[in-house]
DNA sequence: GTGAAAGCGCTAACAA
DNA sequence: TTGTTAGCGCTTTCAC
């Protein structure tokens, strides 16, 4: 990489006279600029970012810990704070912390070395259940605000953009009531998560409040076979509904339905979280509760730059932004 | 943050000998060395990274240039670059092409202002269509080598990490001519893409060498509906087995025989190129052509370091590692 | 055993 | 209009 030191060299003027005229500095003569910045395009001259960061101690990086690349939803979100933060010029550290609460501190401390201006991020499911938020506190002491988003701590203060959960399975629920459906489970893979207990209750207050039927809950925790499972609730259980909290549990749910025989949505219908992408791998698709991820991963970069830009260290109260869910008919339903 | 500085100064002694104590020089007298630690654990010291990395010239920092998180086996291999990546020690920049020809090359130029010590990458599909490659070229000038892994271009000189596409698609066709098929087809959403066209090779090769049937393929592009191509496809066709090349094609292959009233894998035996998690999308599960994702991605970080750790600029010639793939029999072939 | 000073690449206040 | 200088936080050579 060219430096400044090397073309003001070239050039026969000092570093400073170059830095300004890079910077079309006012101070600078008209043709020193445009040498200068011939010569800078001829080595394809960039500041370097790393003594800028030094220099201006900011570093336009945002760091991102999420629980899980895999997961569809989180890997939208990422999506969507990749592209809003490219739009702002800033680039993203991205760790995962694989659920675990060890290696979300871990990076968490790592990356407030300098590395990084700022933090958005979704808590862990092992940091939920021990619901520890010392570390997140410790960060945001430190000057490092953090958005977070989907799972989100309650007794932190910092901002969040979280999704109306709670009304958008409530509604659902009642949407199977309404078709006449007199025995709906729901399905949770997601039951220790702050989102997974939300979407619970919804279901259990639309449950309690228009029906005679009990809540019906099936969980299932990550090493099982959902497939079994399901099945197994199914045979049990004679379910003509279905709520499902994650989004993988809805399209395995229908596949599972036709599996035993029954039909979709004649004698069950469904409804899940889900994406366009996973709702295609049923037929019918799954009717589904969408979550607008890149809006979410949208909103937490633009909070987390506004934060970042107040100049006066006085906390400007703290945001909560809620995305709202949509609601797409497919063909599991009615 | 805490400096040097401020610990220098609370402790009556020099920025250096704060340094030198920090880092265990046998120059410092152990007692100092005590004092000094002790201050720095107190007020949680962490050397500045930004500072260390303009001192060193160096980050730590691996920029990952990836085409779409979206797509599983892609964020798999984020996954596994993450997770070797941060047992070396290195951070990784995270960004997104989305199959842009632009993006990437933004992206690349962006990166190598000095934020990054090299890049991890899998090419766009608009610049394996356009097969332009000047961008990776003049990276690596910079000094900022390149890995690329899955979709790689032939002709740039640089460390490739890749999988036995066409094996693997060769020996599955023959799975099938095996179990007696004798129309098999092959469906590809990713035919433009260079993984894409070896797998379709690998197909035919089989087809024609140890069959009569005529190659027969289905391509979708993204935009169209792939439950309505699939389905049109087999009631021409008559199929009696499919070749997937990419993961959902396979799940939505399944889905649809047996919404037409198909038994598979009776009456059709489907392949697919697919991951535990997709294949758990259809009854029966998907059998699947595994690519260790996870491997993939470390394996191009272990390339990455390597070369970055190379002392001599004189390029060690690169090297093309071979990943494997794994056949996982599920119930969707005989 | 400890400290002063230079330098990584850049910006900006101040001098000329 | 241009140049000098200091300084961001750190390591390291060289004096003391």
């Amino acid at each position: 990489m060219v430096t400044l030191k090397q073309l003001a060299k070239e050039l026969n003027v000092s570093i400073s006279t170059v830095s300004k005229a890079l910077n079309n500095s006012e101070e600078i003569g008209e043709d020193t600029i445009k040498r200068v910045k011939e010569l800078a395009a001829l080595y394809n001259y960039k500041p370097n970012k790393v003594a800028l960061s030094l220099k201006q101690n900011k570093t336009k990086t945002i760091g991102v810990i999420i629980p899980d690349i895999l997961n569809y939803f989180l890997a939208k979100v990422l999506f969507g704070i990749e592209m809003e933060a490219a739009l702002y010029g800033y680039n993203i550290i991205t760790c995962i912390s694989n659920e675990s609460l060890e290696k979300e501190k871990e990076s968490l401390q790592l990356l407030a070395n300098g590395s990084v201006d700022g933090f958005i991020l979704s808590i862990a499911q092992e940091t939920q259940i021990k619901n520890e938020v010392a570390h997140f506190k410790k960060a945001i002491g430190q000057g490092l605000p953090i958005v977070m988003f989907d799972r989100v701590a309650h007794d932190v203060l910092c901002d969040k953009v979280i999704v109306d959960d709670f009304d958008a399975i409530y509604n659902a629920t009642k949407l199977l009531l309404l078709e006449g459906r007199t025995k709906i489970g729901f399905i949770s893979t997601i039951d220790d998560l702050s989102v997974g207990k939300l979407r619970e209750r919804g279901y259990n207050k639309a449950i309690l409040e228009n029906s005679n039927q009990n809540p019906l809950v099936l969980r299932i925790s990550k090493t099982e076979d959902s497939q079994f499972k399901i099945k197994a609730f199914f045979e049990t259980n004679h379910v003509d509904g279905v709520i499902a909290a994650d989004s993988a549990s809805g399209v395995i749910a229908i596949n599972t339905a036709i599996n035993i025989g029954l039909h979709v949505p004649k004698d069950v219908s469904v409804i899940g979280f889900s994406s366009n992408y996973i709702a295609n791998h049923s037929i019918p698709r799954l009717t589904s509760i969408r979550q607008h991820a890149r809006d979410i991963g949208a909103n937490a970069v633009q909070l987390l730059i506004k934060r970042l830009q107040q100049k006066n260290d006085a906390d400007t109260d703290v945001s909560t932004r809620i995305i709202k869910t949509s609601f797409v008919k497919n063909g599991s339903t009615l």
